[in-house]
RNA sequence: GGCGCGAUGGCCGAAUGGUGAGGCAGAGGACUGCAAAUCCUUCAAUGCCGGUUCGAUUCCGGCUCGCGCCUCCA
């Protein structure tokens, strides 16, 4: 069986994944902030990892994910004042859209689908004890992170502190002791969310959540620790540093896995431009299962630009691939190529070639369960078809196809040509067989 | 300004120190009343300038272009 072998972004080298304990390989992928629909940007991860989690699966008895949900952050609750409506109703919402999201898009469930409001005492535990070790100080309500007293600080993000402050473009508060120091707890504003806290009622800082419920539910050290290239700093970097220093033998991530950003039709994706695509709208016009085969299309540490023409792509390729699974009588195997691909630092796109290859040499029964392993081909042509055709009316199109073939028997063809280019106004596509009988497809 | 990432045919997208996958589109053919689908055949690419090397698309340096992050901020 071919080694698995992982970019890590800590030293930026590719190496065979070692677990700590094979009979149990934990991960942790950074989550959304929920206050909003989930957009395209946010499936590439959330799709990624999942592919990551299928083949330790395929690998290893047992694998444990964690994915969190962000809801205390500013945002929500600006969210929160501005629609009159309590911060849980808009968490709720959210949390619950983003889990059909992606659900839609074949993304497994998490093992552990951690809150950062259930998750304060455990925040509140690290923080206690980096100010005990001396990697923390209070000032002026304020709990601060003493970047200073973390040596290996930067060592992800390849950046130095000098770098950072003489790069700063952000006016420093006056408590910090050192400019690049960030805030682990802050006091709340009037009408904010507070928790009680031995620094006085208030609220954690943004970072500090990802470390206590990555501890709380793979421990101290695990093995993978997953999210977009765009949180290596300051997000994933102050991670470590708290949670290395809040403990004596802790060691956080082994591996550290990024996704490449995503662009629109060739611009960055945002709210100015107004081109920023939400999953649930997407959903409305293709089959879950196209977004997430296009998202794949491209190697995960690439920049990936999304566009119509590659979800359209997508989808006239999974026609086929259905078509041809379709065909398998008898139970397939993983093919060893397609799996060596994927075993290659997730190569998606050369593994998603050696499905062609199994298409194109008819092997259906390969195809389909290889095809599983990137979370495609879970359902039948039957029911692929059926999301095209849902909005059809087929009595209306057998009728017309009667027709038409009364035409063809006389030989009118002018009028069996006029009806198919009804059919297609309809978005009907038809295809006459050698036995006499006309199958129809909707386009 | 600092740090980092990217550039392969018309489009998408792998790989590689020694004749550059695959898909889409295009062209030709088979099939069809004509199509569609399918099958066969086929065209076509390593941003620019240097260096290392017998040989560079790959390694090194510079440049151009595009992009991300720069700390609790939209």
């Amino acid at each position: 069986m071919a080694q698995l072998k992982l970019t890590n972004s800590m030293g930026r080298r590719k190496a065979v994944f070692e677990p700590l304990d094979p009979a149990n390989v934990g991960i942790y992928v950074c989550g959304p902030t929920v206050y909003n629909y989930a957009h395209i940007g946010n499936a590439r991860p959330a799709v990624v990892f999942d592919v990551l989690r299928r083949v330790l699966m395929h690998v290893y008895p047992k694998v444990t994910y964690v994915s969190n949900f962000t809801d205390i952050d500013d945002k929500i609750i600006n969210a929160a004042l501005e629609s009159g409506q309590p911060i849980e109703s808009i968490t709720n919402k959210f949390a619950d859209i983003y889990n059909a999201d992606m659900k839609a898009l074949g993304v497994l469930p998490p093992d552990h689908q951690p809150r950062a409001t259930e998750t304060v005492p455990e925040m509140i535990a690290i923080i206690e004890n980096l100010i005990a070790r001396g990697h923390a100080y209070v000032a002026e309500g304020h709990v601060l992170f003493d970047v200073p007293s973390f040596k290996d600080y930067g060592k992800l993000s390849g950046r130095s502190r000098d770098e950072q402050i003489a790069g700063a473009r952000v006016d420093v508060a006056p408590y910090k002791r050192d400019p690049a120091d960030y805030v682990l707890w802050k006091p709340s504003p009037p009408g904010y969310p507070t928790w009680d806290s031995p620094w006085g009622a208030g609220r954690p800082g943004w970072h500090i959540e990802c470390s206590a419920m990555a501890e709380k539910h793979l421990g101290l050290n695990f093995d993978i620790h997953g999210g977009g290239l765009d949180l290596t700093f300051p997000h994933h970097e102050n991670e470590i540093a708290q949670s290395v220093c809040a403990y004596e033998h802790a060691g956080f991530a082994r591996v550290w896995m990024h996704n490449g950003f995503l662009a629109v039709e060739g611009e960055k994706m945002s709210k100015s431009i107004g081109n920023v695509l939400l999953v649930n709208d997407l959903l409305k016009h293709a089959p879950g299962e196209a977004i997430r085969f296009a998202l794949l299309s491209s190697h995960y540490r690439q920049p990936f630009d999304w566009t119509q023409h590659g979800l359209e792509e997508a989808t006239t390729t999974l026609t086929r691939f259905y078509t041809v699974a379709d065909t398998a009588t008898a139970p397939g195997k993983v093919d060893p190529e397609f799996f060596d691909a994927l075993c290659d630092d997730l190569n998606t796109p050369l593994a998603i070639a050696r499905l062609h290859a199994l298409a194109k040499a008819g092997n259906g029964a390969d195809l389909k369960v290889s095809a599983q392993m990137l979370g495609l081909l879970g359902g039948d042509l039957k029911t692929w078809s059926a999301w095209f055709t849902k909005a059809i009316d087929t009595a209306a199109v057998d009728s017309l196809i009667t027709q038409r073939n009364a035409a063809r028997s006389a030989k009118n063809w002018a009028e069996s040509d006029r009806i198919r280019d009804q059919l297609a106004a309809l978005g009907v596509a038809i295809k006459d067989n050698k036995d006499g009988t006309t199958s129809w497809s909707a386009t």
